[in-house]
DNA sequence: AAATTGTGGTGAACAGTGTTTACTTTTTGA
DNA sequence: TCAAAAAGTAAACACTGTTCACCACAATTT
């Protein structure tokens, strides 16, 4: 609220903060979380260890801000194609297609947003705020289109737009997951030809979209 | 080929094997490879932490053993609805639920069956001999349950089923990491009333099944 | 029976890890 | 100019998986 809205001190930190975030990115895109070494990272950019710390205050938190970023992008690209004005069936098409691409193009950040917290023990408040976060506008996203397919007759009447966005949201990230995981996905044997891998993934989309149609035979 | 078809030491030896994976199955269930710790596995079982490595090359492959044994469990439970003698739709149904059931009951080691290995970074002979693997029998069960729908005409005729077995596959995987790692799914916000999560594999079930219908209207 | 070989077990060390603490230097603001 | 705050650091703490040299005891071979 004063003056200038950010002092050359702030910018000089913000700086800082995006150095190392960027130097961390490029490690972490490459070698994960467990390839990113504070020291590692520190020597990267010309600091001690402890500097790290004036800037993020673990290990975790940094590697937090990768994810929410990549999140973001991958919102981005998703929202960009549900926005088209192309036919439903191809456009919903390709918002799945899109989500498990954008994945897969940088397995590491994917499987860690969703890996990374300590898993199901008990039922704990879990994720604070889900409908503002990246991942919860993911899912705003799909929402709407299944909303739109509902309205226009072309899905089932009876679907709940909300339980059915969680279903396919889950199948599109067991997809993501596998291809993830399986360096060959869909080959599970190296020595195995199948359908190409984009191929597979509009097989998949269209499996799940197919589960929502109303079948007017 | 001796006569004796295990010697005292061998059997000896099977069995501090054995406390050994014992003692680390009850750590591993409950917080993950991270918590497991040779040094405190080693305490556990009164040895020195170097002990355990007269028994297993690394921790690697001790945990391997673990997550091996409960793919094992899991085979085993999806064979047994499998073999039923009931309708085919109610079957098919269980399969998919008791996967995801067992799965999530024990999250640690579904997560880190799938996540373990290193992520994709390029063709790699990845899974030498999947098809004798506990995932690759998993995986046979779902297919031939899908050719028996295809061949019985519940299915569409045109469904490859090792294809169809892989996206349902995918859709199942992705169903239980949700719930591995969502504490509160199918909610999402702590304060959010869904179907119950049985009712929701359920639902999922049906909506993957749907996907591979013949809709003969 | 004696000598040798192999196995089970250990303490100590190596090379890492994330993180904290005490300390110094630099920068900032009045 | 001078005190206070921020930036940066070396060293240590408490861990981790793993290896190495060594010891004791059991099993085999001579």
């Amino acid at each position: 609220m004063t003056a200038s809205v950010s002092s050359p001190a702030e910018r000089r930190r913000n700086k800082i903060r995006a150095r190392i975030l960027s130097a961390a990115e490029r490690v972490f895109a490459r070698e994960g979380a467990d390839g990113l070494s504070i020291r590692r990272l520190a020597e990267n950019i010309d600091y001690s260890p402890a500097a790290i710390y004036k800037y993020f205050k673990s290990k975790d938190e940094l590697v937090d801000e990768l994810k929410e970023s990549f999140f973001e992008l991958l919102l981005e690209n998703v929202h960009r194609i549900a926005d088209r004005s192309t036919p439903f069936a191809e456009r919903a098409r390709d918002c799945v297609a899109t989500y498990v691409q954008i994945a897969t193009e940088k397995p590491y950040h994917y499987a860690a947003a969703f890996t990374g917290q300590a898993l199901s023990s008990g039922p704990v408040d879990s994720e604070p705020g889900f409908e503002n976060s990246k991942k919860g506008q993911a899912f705003y996203v799909l929402r709407s289109m299944i909303e739109e397919g509902v309205s226009t007759g072309i899905f089932r009447k009876d679907i709940d737009s909300a339980l059915a966005a969680k279903s396919l949201w889950a199948s599109m990230h067991g997809l993501t997951m596998m291809i993830v995981h399986i360096p060959t996905f869909p080959a599970l044997n190296p020595a195995q030809n199948t359908l190409s891998r984009q191929d597979f993934i509009l097989f998949h989309a269209d499996q799940m979209i197919r589960g929502l149609e109303a079948n007017d035979g």
